[in-house]
DNA sequence: TCTGGGGTCCTAAAGCAA
DNA sequence: TCTGTTGCTTTAGGACCC
């Protein structure tokens, strides 16, 4: 998908199509998820400090992320990619890998470039959203060939012609090569594909490492035979989270780690898993940042056991000077069965305390005051009066919201206090409206979710000759 | 206003067992 | 009994990706 988080938002907001639009975190220490392609123009990208995206593109729209409504639209997708082959893999909620030959829906260049089309038109009728596809013989290429597309477009990469594609193309085009790696092969006066190749295999060994080295020199050459796989069990669960303001108070540094605990069972239970090793991870003032871990005799999911594991390890840690981000995981992961719940010597006070699950219901039944509530930027809300409308600012009391739809025409802005009873939150509407013809089982209709996460497909592989690639 | 959150994979060192 | 080799596991860190 193009430019999803953002594209998603200028979809249900009328008034900012065609305008630059940020989606990150607002706060202090936040960074840009996606930047629509106006807001691209300015020098603004994905990673970059929200600060720095705002002295670039000072009048562009900044939004509060909504994963929800994100993961719904995603799923729509991954559906329809579905329909194509029994062989996709999510890469996130944007993007896939889709094996079309397992799915005999094409077998060369022609059949391929039509199930393409007709692939990108389903994803606008279905979503509003535009997809780009990339369509080669493996995995990377189908990538670089979808990079190429976008925004909206389908390129093919047709074979035999790779490696003199490839050969003039930046290092940094292949997958695996980040900052580091493509500094390191500068400094050797490697900077394009083709010098890759020059170099050796033995040398980019050398220099990278055997599993790096060979695997690069394989890229570079454009021999990539690594299968489209379906289901990829997860490995690790973890949750974290950066303070706004460094944390000094020790006391409260155990407090956070053991609410990061909490919540890292929770979604390590909800996925129907336990583990065995424990991972403390901790950022400190200097974002210098430090993992202790600790691997238990056997997998478990009890949150006293993990949260003092948790514990244990904070203690090996020094954090005068400030800590900026902590986190929790669990890896070694074992799906849950009964026996895991051996419940060590913890047992007991987990009973005492009663489940996670209780701990999650009693945090989302405190009902926040009137005056407490939380106006994010971008989240829709609906006014007694005025009807459905969406967030464009807040502070000093005040919440602004504008009065549109997807389908609207752009809409008036007007500005409430923040505990005016008329204005409560909203779920998203849907993107495309729903034709009279259609059956109410939601499969065209509307994609909002009253909250969750996100994700959509957006890259494709035709790997119609998957293991028979050029070998020089 | 410097630098998120959720992952994956690789490497290297150290301890231990065969 | 001593020594060396090999291989596995644990731990810590780094790079990369979206």
């Amino acid at each position: 998908m193009d430019a999803f988080f953002a594209s998603v938002e200028q979809a249900s907001k009328p008034s900012l199509r065609g305008k630059a639009v940020v989606v990150g975190g607002l706060g202090p220490r936040g960074v840009v998820a996606t930047a629509s392609y106006e807001a691209r123009v300015f020098g603004v990208h994905s990673a970059m400090p929200m600060g720095q995206a705002r002295r670039l593109a000072p009048n562009a729209a900044y939004l509060v992320p909504r994963f929800g409504l994100y993961k719904a639209i995603s799923e729509r997708v991954m559906e329809l990619l579905r329909a194509l082959s029994p062989l996709v893999e999510p890469l996130s909620l944007d993007e896939a890998f889709v094996d079309l030959e397992a799915g005999q829906v094409a077998w060369d260049e022609q059949s391929a470039r039509l199930v393409g089309a007709q692939l990108r038109a389903d994803i606008r009728a279905v979503t509003g959203l535009t997809g780009s596809v990339g369509l080669a013989a493996s995995k990377m290429l189908a990538k670089i060939a979808s990079e190429q597309a976008k925004p909206d477009g389908l390129v093919v990469i047709e074979p035999g012609t790779e490696r003199a594609m490839l050969g003039p193309m930046s290092v940094r085009t292949l997958p695996g090569v980040g900052p580091a790696t493509g500094d390191h092969l500068r400094r050797a006066g490697i900077t394009t594909v083709e010098e890759i190749v020059e170099a050796g295999e033995d040398e980019l060994v050398r220099l990278l490492g055997k599993a790096h080295g060979h695997g690069l020199y394989a890229m570079a050459l454009a021999r990539d035979d690594r299968p489209v796989v379906a289901e990829r069990e997860a490995k690790s669960v973890s949750v974290e989270d950066t303070y706004d303001v460094d944390i000094h108070d020790r006391v409260r540094v155990g407090l956070e780690v053991q609410r990061l605990a909490d919540r890292c069972v929770r979604r390590l239970r909800g996925a129907g898993l336990s583990g065995r090793t424990i991972v403390l991870k901790v950022r400190r003032y200097d974002f210098s940042t430090l993992t202790r871990s600790e691997t238990l005799r056997g997998p478990t999911d009890d949150p006293a056991v993990i949260g003092e594991a948790a514990a244990r390890l904070l203690d090996s840690v020094d954090t005068t000077g400030g800590v900026r981000l902590l986190g929790v995981g669990v890896s070694g992961l074992a799906d849950y069965t009964q026996e895991d719940l051996f419940a060590q010597a913890a047992g007991e006070r987990a009973v005492a305390e009663g489940p996670v699950e209780e701990h999650a219901v009693a945090h989302a039944e405190e009902q926040p005051s009137l005056a407490e509530r939380r106006w994010p930027a971008g989240h829709d809300v609906r006014h007694a009066e005025f009807g459905h409308g969406w967030v464009q600012g807040s502070g000093l009391g005040r919440v602004t919201v504008r009065f549109e739809t997807p389908g609207s025409e752009p809409g008036r802005v007007r500005t409430f206090r923040v505990d005016d009873p008329a204005l409560e939150p909203a779920d998203p509407l849907p993107l495309v409206l729903r034709r009279p013809g259609e059956s109410g089982d939601g499969r065209a209709g509307p994609v909002g979710a009253p909250s969750g996460a996100a994700s959509s497909g957006d890259q494709v592989v035709c790997s119609s000759e998957p293991a028979s690639l050029p070998n020089s």
